[in-house]
DNA sequence: ACTATTATGTTCATGCTTGAACGAATGGAT
DNA sequence: ATCCATTCGTTCAAGCATGAACATAATAGT
């Protein structure tokens, strides 16, 4: 069983997989642009749109979410907090949990970021009529569902 | 028109395009794991698959084709050079460019990694149909060449 | 031939992400 | 009650990617 001879490059699943990576790397780069007149950044993005969606979150569970180490949410909040975008209160009951909550500020700049990132995502998945963006969606899930945690 | 009334997460195709999002990362967070013990990162495959095909590439179209800054290629290369697994060698023609070819050291490793790179793409493309396969792979190309130059 | 423009690759400072090591707080076992 | 293990958040050093500024080489215009 030699690899050569069935290289990459002639699965189709391969070529596919290749064109996922490649779509995702273009719309991530071309969001990075289009949130630079609001000083944000994707991942901070990522951040206001989990807590708008979910208040109170603690940071471990954030972090989770946004399928990032807990450090990286360290590193990420102060930049937010100090512009007031969100709040982080120590949990009553549990002294070691912070509380995250979005600000009036933080959800004003949330729905300007949305509108923003919504026309990206429109422009990019017009592409497919319905039926298919749904396939892709559920594919997408199987798969996550079978790497997440391998 | 307010976006409230039209929240990304009510819409279909912002779900889905978060799907990929997800998957993507978890491929490329699991591939990263795997090719941990040929000591090698998934950017340093993509340079490896990239030379196999294209041999006497330049650094420059090698960064295009990585999507990438030039800046990054010349960062990225040293590793491999002094780990013998490409050479570099200035064109006689324009003495700007350096030319990269692959040693045989280079393409032995390139087929371990291709290896674990295709039992990954395979667990996780499996989940499809052929039909699905093509169907995500010709929308996705559909992206990238909207957002290309966005 | 000479100048201006463009192209290739490098350098450097910056910022992002990660993982390991740590301190503090909690909960469970005995 | 007292350990022991676990959890949450932080700190720190390391590795990567980026973009601007630069040096060199090639090309086009005159």
């Amino acid at each position: 069983m030699n690899i050569k001879q069935d290289l990459p490059w002639d699965n189709p699943r391969f070529r596919n997989w290749v064109a996922v990576a490649r779509a995702c790397h273009v719309v991530e780069r071309s969001l990075a642009v289009k949130l630079a007149p609001l000083d944000l950044k994707p991942a901070q993005l990522d951040v206001l749109m989990n807590l708008y969606r979910h208040p109170g979150m603690s940071q471990h569970d954030l972090a989770r979410k946004l399928l990032v180490g807990r450090s990286n949410i360290t590193m990420l909040l102060p930049q937010l907090e100090t512009r007031a975008l969100l709040r982080r209160e120590g949990d009553e009951k549990d002294k070691r949990v912070l509380r995250l909550t979005l600000t009036n500020e933080g959800e004003a700049l949330l729905m300007q970021a949305l509108k923003i990132h919504m026309t990206l995502i429109e422009k990019a998945m017009s592409q497919s009529t319905p039926e298919q963006c749904d396939l892709i969606g559920e594919q997408m899930r199987k798969i996550y569902e079978v790497l997440k945690d391998a």
